[in-house]
DNA sequence: GTCTATACTTTGATAGAC
DNA sequence: GTCTATCAAAGTATAGAC
């Protein structure tokens, strides 16, 4: 019983806390959207321990959050399509299921990282590679699992790299029109090219 | 002799000059990354001008430049894929160009509106319908060209969703990467499936 | 390590002279 | 319709007590 329930709102401490915080804010307002002033109220932090934690301010815990959130998001993709029977329908329950999260969640909860992306690709080089490195990773862990299903290495990557850009883009478009059409096209399209590497 | 030259930057009557500054500035660092401030610097412009012009501020500013530099895009993309010869011809010229312009201009110059429709889609309500309806105006546009290929209207429209899907989330990666992989593995995938609708 | 108070800058927006 | 001056609020960041 040494433990004290200090902060109500959420588990881990401090430093957990802002990052788990502005990962849900980065999601939903992007970069420059997002101010530290709200993270921390959010976090239930004192403004104070942001600095203490992050002294490189706004742009280390940036990428700490891109980095933590990206690798977050790999392992819960990765989990829906190893629980599948195979690789086809890994695929087509990763769009469903994208499609199911973004209507259960008013079309917030789409990829972790897409808008802070696209903010930083020309403005902020640190955090573009942040974003790159996470890109990187799950393009090597689809890539992995496409040769696992007997696709030769250049064709694997290719395709990772195509159904990854088809569940971005598939995101875009549902958060935009609110409605998951671009996701039931996209998840088409991705199984059509995988079943198409498969013959080859 | 009647003109004078007052202007030297850019072409056209202030209102004009305002509304493609602040395109060009949407386009490399999003809605909340441009500052109104920023906007009169670059469109020489004085600040007093802006709220003439767009007395609703930053919003009503925000919307007519979505919805103006999203029909621009449109015909500059109408344009490559009508030139032609045909419109598997079309969709590859699409890719191959997105991929020159982005090499060309450092990985600025992709979708003008992509980076805003995630900043505001559960943020700004009006902006996400504006983004909405430029989305669903290429949609219609690229769906109608299907078409008149000879696929029928429900395939047309899904094949148009997904060809924008690609172009969409091949700009997240290749900005963020630096490297036009993702737009040459999207163009290949765009064009099987053009080709595999055609075949039906 | 926690927390408060504050410094400094930039933001969107307005008023009013011209 | 142009332009300057200015406002209140929010932005990031820092200092220093505890």
């Amino acid at each position: 019983m040494t433990e004290s329930p200090a902060r109500p709102t959420k588990a881990g401490g401090t430093k957990e806390r802002i990052l788990d915080t502005t990962a849900e804010l980065f999601r939903r307002y992007g970069y420059t959207g997002t101010g530290l002033k709200q993270v921390v109220a959010d976090a239930n932090a004192p403004f104070g321990s942001l600095y203490h934690h992050f002294p490189g301010g706004k742009q280390q815990l940036g990428g700490e959050v891109i980095r933590r959130a990206g690798a977050m998001y790999y392992e819960l993709v990765a989990g829906v399509i190893d629980a599948a029977p195979d690789i086809v329908a890994g695929i087509r329950d990763t769009f469903g299921g994208a499609a199911e999260v973004l209507r259960a969640t008013d079309y917030v909860d789409a990829c972790p990282i897409e808008t802070v992306a696209l903010e930083v690709a020309s403005s902020n080089e640190p955090l573009r590679q942040a974003t790159a490195e996470v890109f990187e990773q799950w393009i090597t862990g689809a890539a992995a699992r496409f040769e696992a299903a007997g696709i030769d290495a250049p064709a694997a990557r290719e395709l990772a790299v195509a159904i990854i850009t088809l569940l971005e883009g598939a995101f875009v478009l549902a958060r935009a029109s609110r409605t998951t059409e671009a996701l039931d096209a996209a998840g088409a399209v991705a199984i059509a090219a995988v079943e198409t590497a498969l013959r080859a």
